[in-house]
Formats: structure tokens, sequence, C-alpha cells
DNA sequence: ACAATAGGTGACTATATGGTCACCTGTCAA
DNA sequence: TTGACAGGTGACCATATAGTCACCTATTGT
């Protein structure tokens, strides 16, 4: 349908939000580092990448026969922005400090 | 999958996404007045609102025969902390501020 | 040159998903 | 109390999607 319409489908697949974690840790992976770590045939990942690509939340560079896959932020962070305005924005950053500042006494205990 | 599956998967139609647009306008809305603005059947709308409502972004609270719903913008912004990091979001933030500032520059030219 | 390597395409199958309908439950107002 | 109203359930069908395979192209190193 839109745009956008891409990047939602492209991160509702739980393999494809992996492969972003991947290039989260590291950028500038081949298609065959990152097949190493799936348990899946080239042919699903590549499959993959092409819709994240195709999403705009991955950016590709041709080197030789290679192709090194870049993750790219933007499309996340407009997500953020289509239902977070200023107002929730202070809510939840304060709601989400404060339960990791909970996780962490719970962890050690005074 | 794991829990975040749901949140990425409801978000994946297009009629949810329009769902949580009206409930971002403005929250406490019935299943009723949602209806009204789709094309859509009931039933259709109140499956998407229970995919919606399982995925924790849209709480509900009871009110004799009608059922309010209301945004929450929590799981939005663990899908933003997920991938971006501080140093990202300096990124981003700066490019989407020089867009945007392109954009009312080109709407009102000097 | 040529074998190995990295990537790519189109077709195919099983399953997941969106949408509708017939029918049911609980609540409000006259 | 009884009809209208808001919401809910289970089954059903058409389509979209994930994953695999046979086969193909381009680049590298020796």
């Amino acid at each position: 349908m839109t745009d956008d319409d891409h990047v939602f489908r492209a991160l509702a697949d739980p393999t494809r939000r992996f492969l972003l974690d991947l290039l989260f840790q590291r950028d500038g992976r081949t298609l065959k580092d990152l097949e190493s770590g799936l348990a899946m045939t080239r042919f699903g990942v590549m499959k993959h990448l092409r819709v994240l690509e195709d999403a705009g939340l991955v950016v590709t560079r041709r080197s030789g026969r290679e192709k090194l896959h870049y993750l790219n932020p933007v499309p996340i962070r407009l997500i953020h922005d289509r239902w977070i305005d200023k107002y929730r924005e202070r809510e939840v950053s304060a709601l989400l400090a404060l339960k990791a500042d909970l996780e962490s006494k719970k962890d050690k205990p005074s």
C-alpha cells in the first residue's frame, strides 16, 4: 500500500529482526557471513535481506563479488515519531527508566 | 515466538496501524466509534483490536456495555531502543532535522 | 584457463493471515 | 420486561508469506 508498509512487513518476521540484530552489533557483513548464523538455507536468508533492503532498513554496497550490508536506523526512528509525541515521550522515558532502576535493584539488593 | 513477536505482527497490518493513528489522535474510543471510520465490518475491526491488545499496543477499560481503547506507547519505544543506540540516535535526529528543514524551505522559498 | 566462491532468479508447496458471516451474551432505556 | 444496542465467538474461504530447490551469472586466485 503506502511506502512504510514495506518497513512494517519487513519487521514482522523474526528472522529478519534477528538479521537486524546482527547488523546492529556489527555492520558491513556479507550474505555468507549472515547465513552462517542462521538455521536456514542461503536462499531463505537472501530473500529476507531483499525484503529488508526494499524496506530501506538495510542498505548495501557492492565490493567485487561480495555485497556488504549495513543497518539504516532512519525508518525505525520514523516509526517512533509516528505514535510518540513529545508529551508521551517524557512519560515513556520516565517509566522505562524507573523500570530499569527497579530491575537493577532486584539484581543486587542493598 | 518471543513476546515482542506479537508487537511486530500487530504492526504489520495497515488497518491496525490506522487504528493506532486514530487512537493517537484521541484515546478512549469504543469499537463502534473506531468501526465507523473503516470500510470493514465490525468483526474485522474487532479482530484487529484484539491483536493490538494482545500485543500490548492497546489497553482497554470496560465501562458498562462499552469497551474503551487506549494507545500504549511503551512497545513502540522499545522497538526504537532495540536498534537505535545513543550514537545512532544523534545521527538520525540530525539527519531528520535537516530533512525537515529542507522540506519547509521547499514549501515557502525565500 | 578454470575451478572455487559469492551472489541471484523463478517456480513450487505448506502454512499463516485478513475478512466475513451466523449466531450468542451482557447492558441500557422506555 | 422487552426491544435495541455494544460487544463477543467459532467456523469458514481467499490470499499472502516463508522456505526450499534446480539452475544461472559474475568474480577471484592459482
